[in-house]
Formats: structure tokens, sequence, C-alpha cells
DNA sequence: CCAAAGATGCGCT
DNA sequence: GCGCATCTTTGGG
């Protein structure tokens, strides 16, 4: 499992390196398990961000020490965060694929889709389960009343590094910022060979420019995060 | 009160 | 597959 240490790092770096990870959170004695394919990282300095609002109890996770997980409620559904080095910085967990191994296996996915099905009551299909920030807690049964404030517990919740490295990332602009709070930052990553599970692909935006609203950036030794235009 | 780091269904192409 | 209206429910001004 990732410790504290891992997440003692800049919230940028922080959401690129946490792409391909893998979130598992204990029900019931199942291992509910996602893959993350996209993620946002928020600074205290910037104003899209909670913590630039004030340091509220609601907010005090922001405040603490790295990897301590910040959730929160808005429009219907609870969103996962954890904090990053520097108090009121942070990364949101946007969406993710449900994931299979021998600790979470097949059958376990089945919970998630009995954990969030389609309003009708039908099943939600397999890829869509954590298409989004509020969609990937309730699938694996993450709630704010549960784990805001607290650090990950390797009994109950992790998030562990599986080998799993996506080959390009999307960064791109972070959504439902409004204009005015530095919508323009392009603090989010999406894995480019999956992007079509994520929230919203900017690829199939055809407004967003590449260069402008998102880039392409390889993996590895040339990934050069962090700055760009401000 | 009401905006908020969303999700969905519907009508259109 | 897209854009937009409409539903969501709570924390904080």
């Amino acid at each position: 499992m990732l410790d504290a240490d891992y997440f003692d790092r800049d919230a940028l770096a922080l959401a690129r390196d946490l792409i391909g990870k893998v979130i598992r959170h204990r029900v019931g004695g199942s291992w509910l398990a996602a893959r993350v394919i996209e993620a946002e990282a928020y600074y205290r300095r910037e104003k899209g961000s909670h913590a630039s609002l004030g340091r509220t109890p609601s907010r005090e996770a922001l405040f603490m020490p790295p990897g301590t997980i910040y959730m929160y409620y808005s429009r219907g559904g609870d969103s996962l965060n954890v904090s990053a080095r520097g108090a009121g910085n942070a990364v949101l967990i946007k969406s993710g694929l449900p994931f299979t191994d021998r600790r979470s296996p097949e059958k376990n996915v089945r919970v998630m889709q009995a954990n969030n099905p389609l309003p009708g009551g039908r099943e939600r299909p397999r890829d869509k389960l954590c298409s989004g920030q509020t969609l990937l807690c309730r699938s694996l049964g993450l709630s704010v009343a549960q784990w805001n404030g607290r650090p990950f517990d390797p009994r109950r919740l992790l998030i562990e590094d599986v080998g799993q490295r996506p080959d390009r990332l999307i960064q791109a602009r972070r959504l439902g910022i409004p204009e005015g709070r530095d919508e323009h930052l392009l603090y989010r990553f999406v894995d480019f060979d999956l992007a079509r599970y994520a929230t919203a692909n900017p690829l199939t935006r055809r407004a967003w420019r590449e260069g402008i609203e998102y880039r392409i950036v390889a993996t590895g030794r040339s990934a050069r995060d962090g700055e760009q235009q401000k």
C-alpha cells in the first residue's frame, strides 16, 4: 500500500502519478477495487480549490498531513480526495475502472453494481461503474461519514501500485470550474487509452484545442509535468 | 437561501 | 454522440 511518504509530494505530480494505481475498499469482507484513470490537482493558492474558500471544519482534512482523506458531499454524491504536500493542496480522484485480481475477484464487481445501480434500478454497465467522482465513491462504498479526515488503513482502505502504467496521458483543464476561478489551469490528468471511460474526454469535445485546453503527454523520461501557461 | 470540484434523460444530429 | 435542462442535498454565508 502507498503510505504517507508517497503522498508527500506536489499535488500536480501526485495527480499524475496516481493514474494507474488501484484503490481498494473492504466492505463486509470483500475488497472492492478500481484502477484510477482520471485525477485532478487542487492548490490552496488558486481559486478552483475548496481550500481557497477558507479553512472550515468540513474542509479541515485538506490542511492535514499528506495522505489524509478529504471527502465532501456535493450535488447528490460524495467525492474522494487525498491531501498532498503543502497545507490546503490535494488531489481529487475523478474516475476509474473496476479492477480485478486474486484479492478482488470478479464477484466483487457485482457488489459494486449492487451499490450503484442505474436510476431505474437496472444494472449499470461494468465500465461505467466508476466513470465519475461520485459514481466511483458510490460503487466502492466510500462515504464522507466514514472516511473524511482519516488516513488510509491497510485493513480497510488503501491505494496500491499494481505495476500498471499509462503509456500516455491527457493533461487538460479541470471540469466544473467556473470562469474566473483559474479554470484555465491544466491540472487534470486522464489515461489516454482509457479516456472513453473517464468523466469527459477532451478529444471528443471539438471546442477543446490541443495546446490550449489540453495536451498529450508521454509518461516516462520526457514527462515534464507541471508548468504551463498562466 | 443557494451555489456547489455532478449525473442523467431527452431531443436532436 | 452531442448540448442543454433538470434533478440532486448539504454546508456555509
